[in-house]
DNA sequence: TTGAAAGCGCTAACAC
DNA sequence: GTGTTAGCGCTTTCAA
């Protein structure tokens, strides 16, 4: 099977053709300082001549670097993808390497061969770095790469106690705030709608909440938590249970935007009006909860400066090798949006 | 900025150590036959006690192949993302590469620099070939990657006359078999909301939504066509728009099943019955449509199939350096819900 | 400022 | 069956 084509030119050709030597024509080709201004000239008459492209496999091989990183996606349920979340840290992402001049590549892993493919993949040296997305708190495979000294940073802790790189955002303290938001409204009936609660995301952001709560010496019980998939469709179904435990229930914290959604449809149904009878907060700021219900609050996080730090960090890791790890928290903002 | 683990075992030294010459080492790596077996252990065994992993830029060169394809996304709103369609489709070609032993890596282009990057990218022998999805009609990625002899295979045409190698539903006939459904329905008023007009697929369905009128020997006036983004939003509207130029409607046939749930929401709102009084068919098959509306009729895509296809036409120009397009046109199912 | 030369680590063709 | 060897096309010293 030949894959290539053929009769590509190399540099050795171009520099024949431009009647100079190889180095000359590698330096001009990288934009490196030192080449006479009609070296260079020439060079590049050569390249556009000939349509040079540089063939990126030698390249590799001989500056031992890829130029590309990874953004990894173990989430089963690419339904994720629709989600701002996902498409502000993508698109933040892009910025960001843009100025590395690096290749994003994104790498959905469903399957354990999936996941062993893409380990070769990396440790094969076809990408100098690995971001990872939603990592569910048993994956290994942060700890794989992270084993074969590849720089890696990951979107959000599997655990307080995660080493391999992160960047995440202040989720207690944004459960927190919003429900402290909600008492100084008056709200007394409190419920939340988590996450689901083997991820470490949930589990801070059901801690705010309790700790708000706490804080202002009110009641705490489980009746007034219900969990959810982060789903649109389980947050309309925790919203019915919660409504069923508790008629009085006069505010929400929902595990995301999304899921306020499903709240928001559930309390519609159940004829409560929003935020009159009851005031949902969510987390993200999803444009569809904004579009149906502008005047909902929410935890806004900070996805542009998230993928930007995701980026400084993997560029550190690169550039160092003592392999320490790094991790970056960054705070979230209450973005009020109802008037009542 | 030194990137790569410096101490790396090589081939040579696995070889130093399995007491065999390299050509053995890459013979096993590749499984490749006529190996005795004892001498394959023991270069196993040398693999993992020095814990050997393939340099993949190495392997590239010598081999000349990259081992990989990229599928494309040029949609700047990657809210499409959500789309069974997409997650549907990457789902079969990551099953169809599994076989091949190939990496699958997508790439987001969203803006001109992205789009220079991964051409460089892509002619830089990173990928043995590209699979494009929703390329619109304007979209020139197609061509340049032809012109630099890179198998390419598209995921829907630009026009009637696409060059560049395809895979494509039976839009026409998809649109024709869904009014003539209805028809026999005795519906009789029948609308259609369709996608931008500007997009090859919305042109096909409308024209297979008029043929089955023209047929039927029935009217067909632009005042029951309404055009949308794809988008339940938009959906939504349009249908609005299409109750108030008409109300006797008592059929639609949409751009997508996203489209087709943003109308049944404004007909809803309306106080029409689905389907008893308004039949609402549309493209695909959106689980969110067949949660909300199970009765649903719809134009299935044969996504599996048509992801299967793409890598089939990739390998094949793979294969072949005649460089020959090849086209694929897949027939779509009406799946009929309603027993109305 | 530039050319020459030594690899980077692997595959594949060719000997033995 | 297995070892040897000649590249793959580039970057990067090192001289000149």
């Amino acid at each position: 099977m030949v894959r290539r084509r053929p009769g590509a030119p190399t540099l050795e050709e171009v520099a024949a053709h431009a009647g100079v030597g190889r180095g000359t024509v590698s330096r001009v080709i990288n934009n490196a300082a030192g080449v006479k201004e009609s070296t260079r000239q020439a060079v590049q008459r050569a390249v556009e001549e000939l349509g040079y492209v540089p063939n990126l496999a030698a390249r590799s091989l001989a500056g031992q670097r890829a130029d590309a990183v990874a953004l990894v996606l173990t989430e089963p349920d690419w339904r994720q993808f629709a989600e701002p979340f996902f498409s502000e840290i993508v698109r933040s992402l892009g910025d960001a390497l843009a100025d590395t001049g690096m290749q994003l590549m994104l790498t959905l892993i469903r399957s354990e061969t999936e996941r062993q493919r893409f380990l070769e993949y990396a440790r094969g040296g076809r990408v100098d770095g690995v971001l990872l997305m939603s990592v569910h708190a048993d994956d290994r495979l942060p700890d794989m790469l992270a084993d074969a000294r590849l720089p890696t940073v990951l979107l959000g802790r599997r655990s307080g106690d995660e080493y391999v790189s992160y960047v995440d955002a202040d989720n207690v303290g944004g459960a927190r705030d919003a429900v402290s938001h909600l008492l100084k409204q008056g709200r007394t009936a409190i419920a939340t709608i988590t996450g689901p609660l083997d991820m470490y995301v949930a589990q801070c952001r059901l801690r705010g909440y309790q700790d708000a709560l706490a804080q202002a010496g009110l009641m705490n019980s489980r009746s007034w938590v219900a969990e959810s998939d982060f789903s649109e469709e389980s947050g309309r179904r925790a919203m019915a249970e919660l409504l069923e435990r508790h008629p009085e229930i006069d505010a929400v914290l929902a595990a995301s935007d999304t899921t306020a959604a499903g709240a928001l449809h559930a309390l519609r149904a159940a004829g409560r009006r929003v935020p009159e009878d009851v005031a949902v907060i969510g987390f993200d700021d999803f444009p569809l909860a904004e579009r149906t219900e502008p005047r909902l609050t929410t935890v806004r996080q900070p996805l542009e400066e998230m993928g930007r730090a995701m980026v400084r960090l993997l560029m550190e890791e690169m550039e160092d090798q003592s392999e320490a790890w790094r991790h970056v928290i960054l705070r979230t903002k209450l973005v009020v949006r109802e008037s009542s």
